[in-house]
DNA sequence: TGTATTTTTCTTGTCGACAAATAAAATACA
DNA sequence: TGTATTTTATTTGTCGACAAGAAAAATACA
């Protein structure tokens, strides 16, 4: 029997396609699912998602605009691969940008983006106390996008949520042997820096977002020097 | 007649489509040939280009991830605008990355991208003879991008082509009233900018970067508070 | 058996066509 | 004449199909 009327073609609104398919890598990738290295087949997913290929490459389009896929001409499509022996360029970055947007937020939030900051942080400690590491993951980097948007200086903001996300990826992998002694210390830190946001303590903010990042940045360097023998596909 | 024959369908390589329209339309919105809030057409697009719509939309998928183009659902797409009104968050990132990529320059350059950097310093300094303005724009971002180049640091060089790009879209609106006493000072700074990364003297390299860039912001102000009556369209 | 060449296969890049969504124009109605 | 509603027109988003490129497989040849 041939598939007329069986499934009635899961109609989708008409714009709704490539963000699916957007949110949907962007979240596997970042999550590992996909780990760096691995080959994205546009026909694949496109009878996978039920959808011609169309929205499906503007989709990888955009995710490579964000590096977070490698497009070789003419050649497979895959996830981009994170660079382990030299993450200082990474680290520097990382470090400004959480200088950078803790200071600005200090300097032009409005109160309005303090609730919305707060709801993260206590999603973030919310997930410590369940010890869900994805979850807290994500809800750290949601914390501190939140202040980036408060400063108001969108350039700022786009790298930084660029790094976030990189970190992610690096954080996620090592998690897998994650000691519970840091992300209480975490919520602290969180709450010390949402209390100079809000009192406009500029320099402090400014010093208490580059303590912030190098305590994350010293784990995470940590974490790769003793588990270095686990090494990731590729 | 028909036009069977007569023109060979001007076979273009397989994968040059996307970067042609690119590459023209990235010039022609940061030359102002294209004014911000153009509307931009696919279909006259494509017809003009002698190519389908899908390259052409795979470009503008790019540039709207760069933000020089906006594009709302199912309606037309135009080239981004500018925030006259507020151009503070473009000047501090501007201020910043002129710092921190002249700073990693002097530490991380290698012998060969400073006469890299060098040619595109004599570019500047013919253009100034000649009075190039458009010139001018194009080779001082070329020279700043080199020396972020030579910074190696990926994510600051990419934040900060973004920025020299939405800097040249601002220059290009200012040389029109140009005051030729500024050029001249600039080579100098570039001079003594690039005796300082090849010194690497890291702080006298921070130090003269920031001052570079906080003389390009006070130059722009200038002339954006003398002539605020000339008002690009929308 | 090992290397070079041809053939096949598989994936991407491009095309033309159609349908949905929105704006503009035209019509109806008071 | 002015407003509301329908109709038309224009532009985007999606689709299926096909051709070009490159790797893999198969064949030819030594």
């Amino acid at each position: 029997m041939t598939d007329t009327d069986s499934s009635p073609t899961l109609e989708r609104k008409r714009g709704s396609g490539v963000k699916m398919v957007y949110d949907l890598l962007r979240d596997e990738i970042l999550d590992l699912v996909l780990p760096p290295g691995s080959p994205i087949d546009e026909v694949q997913l496109a009878e996978r998602l039920k959808m011609s290929r169309t929205p499906i490459r503007e989709a990888l389009v955009r995710l490579a605009g964000e590096g977070l896929i490698d497009t070789l001409p003419n050649r497979s499509t895959m996830v981009a691969n994170i660079d382990f022996l030299n993450l200082n360029p990474f680290f520097d970055a990382l470090v400004l940008m959480y200088r950078v947007t803790t200071r600005l937020a200090a300097q032009n939030h409005r109160p309005e983006d303090l609730s919305v900051i707060r709801g993260f942080h206590e999603d973030y400690a919310a997930a410590v106390v369940t010890r869900d590491a994805l979850a807290m993951i994500a809800t750290n980097a949601a914390f501190h996008a939140a202040i980036a948007e408060a400063g108001r200086n969108p350039y700022f903001t786009s790298l930084f949520r660029r790094l976030l996300d990189e970190g992610r990826r690096i954080l996620r992998l090592y998690y897998q042997s994650y000691e519970e002694q840091f992300p209480q210390r975490f919520v602290d830190e969180h709450a010390q820096i949402i209390a100079a946001i809000e009192a406009r303590d500029v320099e402090t903010a400014d010093r208490l977002g580059k303590a912030h990042a190098e305590q994350i940045v010293e784990q995470v360097q940590m974490l790769f020097a003793r588990n270095s023998k686990l090494d990731i596909a590729l």
